[in-house]
DNA sequence: TTTT
DNA sequence: TTTT
């Protein structure tokens, strides 16, 4: 093997969190941050480009997810690059790139005078999921998905 | 601000590279690489997952991928992620990421008994472009693009 | 070669930057930064560690850290290892590790109503250092030193 | 808290592994490995520099180090900086600064035909300590140390 | 003390 | 010496 994949982004939340509750009590949740640059064009003059990613988690940091990230904050994210294929309705073949996140710190907000804080790892500890015996299976196995989800 | 958007990665090249030389002496090299994970599914079975990076290089790590990078090697890569819009011929709006890499490190081959080694990185004194003068446009700026590039 | 060397942290500054500018203009700015982790000693008790990182900044970084970094605030940096060696008074051989960083980003102060913000890198374009043409010495190329400083 | 201490690491080690198994079972390997980086000083001579880091490794990270690793070979080295305080035998303070891993990637070794390959990370799956159950202690939770150990 |  |  010899591989790695790692993504480590700050930036700031498009929306707030979308969170599901999948049989089992397992919880899943989306949301898009920004990163942006700034560049001087041809011209001398500064633009900046806005980088737009889509950061999933599952369980205990879904639920972190859910109760204190919103729309505007800004958060650390530690995880892995994932591409998933999927047809389109004309039966293309289409892709679609996502970050898994295992790490995740709140960095604060925008002007919500909330202090943030707070760093959140993908560990059977932080999970409260029914019945769930994640064990060795923590963030950092990297298999932290269950086998069968219905996308 | 306050962003950052970086990617570390280990992999194999799934392909040599493709470089074009554009206009003006400016090379950029693409090429696929894989990272792959092992897991164990719910019948405790070793799986493994192998994921799937579209890699881009410019001006002088174009050249050394040129040279150097072949299929089957490995190869350490630190990069940003960039997600490019299109359309495509149904004038549907789609997406496609891929890794922009300002850092890369041989590894060394499958089998070939290359030793590998190496560490190039996205720098003025490391480009041979004709003429050009990146100064502090190297590596670290994330400016390393001219403006308008035909894709 | 081969090699990687590199270290991301966000913490909080314990002191104001020293900043001592050289023969030549060259800036030179030194702080410490806290990381903390949490975890449960044997006794099922929170617990917290927190860990000291000497930062060194150079050039146009130093400078930025000289304006705007403050104690108590917090910063993204991203640079490299270097452990030096020198002899104490009775001839013994030390060590002294530092975080030499070529990337630096604001995140924002405890309470005092900065934002925070800003992403610093070193490179020729940051640096306002008279007379000085970094080029292709910037972040990227580990190379951001004068040969012969007195430390 | 807010806090990040990574460090990512690709070098060769310089010695063996020393393997210690404390009480109850659990392992430490500790090991040295060089990272260098290649400058060009005033008189325009490429110069090399070489940083040496001082690996940590508990648990299965540390039995897969005392059986695979060897002298001269490359790995990758995921963790975070912690520094030791101790007095030295004059009653001054000291400090030791080491790098604790919780992923390690063998990249294959020098010359002597060994493909290297193989991931691991610091979870309980990859532990064979006797009755231990490290369970969300993986990885992750950086809490991956006994909280009284003889150093 | 490694590696190139 | 920071921060929570």
């Amino acid at each position: 093997m010899a591989s790695v994949n790692k993504v480590i982004l700050i930036g700031n939340l498009g929306k707030d969190p979308e969170v599901r509750h999948l049989e089992g009590g397992v919880a899943v949740a989306r949301f898009p941050i920004a990163t942006s640059e700034s560049y001087k064009d041809k011209s001398g003059n500064k633009q900046e480009k806005t980088e737009w990613h889509n950061i999933v988690v599952w369980r205990g940091l879904a639920e972190v997810a859910e109760k204190y990230l919103k729309k505007g904050q800004s958060v650390f994210i530690e995880g892995k690059i994932r591409t998933s294929q999927y047809q389109d309705k004309e039966g293309n073949q289409r892709y679609s790139t996502e970050i898994v996140a295992d790490n995740m710190t709140m960095l604060g907000g925008r002007s919500d005078g909330s202090t943030g804080g707070g760093n959140y790892q993908e560990t059977a500890s932080s999970s409260s999921s029914a019945g769930g015996n994640y064990g060795g299976n923590a963030s950092a196995t990297q298999n932290d998905e269950p086998d069968d989800l219905p996308f």
